[in-house]
DNA sequence: GATCTTATTCGTACGTGATACGAACAGAGT
DNA sequence: ACTCTGTTCGTATCACGTACGAATAAGATC
């Protein structure tokens, strides 16, 4: 009773076309972009977008059913930057998948919302050409249709979850410089941890990191992470080469 | 001048031990934990959960700041489920760490919110424990620091970015079965944006699976999306292990 | 045991967000 | 000029997080 109109995604539903709409989907989806990039995902409200757009509020539900169409837009409006340019899809399959790997991080940390407000992201027409990206690198490995997609998957996990972490990492180091007294009370705490004898391991690698200058702690810069996310893809990619018996 | 009182994550400040407290903090995590998982984590609001206590809502924030600090405490929570037992750290680093990653798999993928819900994600006691536990899988490596704490990162990477697709995947096919006109209605557009031509992968992939029962897509049972899990799991440790020169 | 202190509980109020509803407005066809 | 209905948006409702301060009661002091 409640939901009926509630269908489908937005992809399948016509965008007003009819008269003279004075906006369109993607000029909401831009605008709900520039919010989110400028000022955080919890910035993007309709009223926000709205505003940005010059228009009321609920000018915004004639246009989308509800918020998460909204996402839904600004999701697949990311995966459009994920698109690598052709040449990158004619080397090898090696080259191809990693080319591609690399662009799908770099686009997933560019925009931290991306990845933490995930509702089950919908499969709209960039999304398609992206995996259409995937599936013409994997062509060359002559594997059949479920390896092909499964190498694809594989590495799709590898890349989201790396983006995951390092977008984490990043974000709390921001806080952390922003705000030095939690650093200090963080530490603090985790020696005192240590401290109970329960972390042997956890306390020799603290005790080895002490005489260096490093903090002792997972990298937390940028060109740290991306080199450290280079050579496990390098490597996911050689056991994958290995176990499907390509070369 | 806002957040002064701010500092530190809940694990640095004490919690209420003084009179005579009626409450817990861990009790307040299980009332989380308890209706995250059968209402969803949209259900789980301040008054939600003290209702599931019999308080009245502002009391929890005599236990805790915000509602942030509760949503850390549910992730501590979850990780406690994730530790290993010893023994599984007494076998090779190889077979140690992929019990953690199957493990650690398992609880986030038994508490889909996990996930999508980690605003920087906080490091308790138990995200120690767990690290340690990794620390002790990679023990037997013999490699030096960095090289292991890189090792367990990239695992790590692995596996939550499969168990984020895996959440996914489920969640679309569980919403799927709910209301089939959805899929009816995404299969049509997918062929649609098929007929236009731009998609000769896609469409020489559905065209293959066409002929066979399945659905032409990837796989959505959750045994099939474990299983790829450990072969994508396996490969990656091969790959790592050749690239670290480990046996 | 009566009284005091303050730890602990919680009712009320405010600000914000999503969005249902329906009124106001305007462009196109007659 | 008039009507139809596509398009815009103001208002109202409900849910949520949480600031503030009042109400309550446990334990210390006498």
């Amino acid at each position: 009773m409640a939901t009926e109109h509630d269908h489908g995604t937005i992809w399948t539903l016509p965008a007003p076309a009819g008269r003279k709409p004075r906006y369109t989907r993607e000029q909401i989806a831009d605008a709900a972009l520039r919010i989110a990039d400028q000022e955080g995902f919890d910035a993007v409200t309709m009223k926000r977008i709205a505003a940005e757009l010059g228009a009321g509020t609920m000018t915004l539900y004639y246009y989308v059913r509800n918020k998460t169409d909204v996402v839904a837009l600004m999701q697949d409006a990311i995966l459009a930057e994920a698109l690598v340019p052709g040449e990158d899809l004619r080397q090898s399959w090696r080259d191809a998948m990693a080319a591609i790997a690399r662009r799908s991080r770099q686009v997933l940390m560019a925009h931290p919302w991306s990845l933490s407000s995930l509702n089950e992201a919908q499969f709209g027409p960039n999304a398609m050409r992206h995996f259409e990206q995937s599936l013409a690198a994997a062509a060359s490995t002559g594997l059949a249709a479920p390896a092909r997609l499964e190498l694809i998957a594989v590495v799709d996990d590898y890349v989201a979850g790396n983006a995951l972490h390092a977008i984490e990492a990043l974000t709390r180091a921001k806080l952390a410089e922003a705000d030095p007294d939690m650093v200090a009370a963080a530490v603090s705490y985790g020696i005192a941890q240590l401290e109970s004898g329960d972390f042997p391991q956890l306390s020799a690698i603290y005790a080895e990191g002490a005489g260096s200058e490093e903090p002792a702690g997972p990298p937390m810069t940028e060109t740290a992470l991306t080199d450290q996310f280079e050579r496990g893809l390098l490597a996911l990619l050689d056991g994958l080469a290995a176990r499907l018996r390509l070369s």
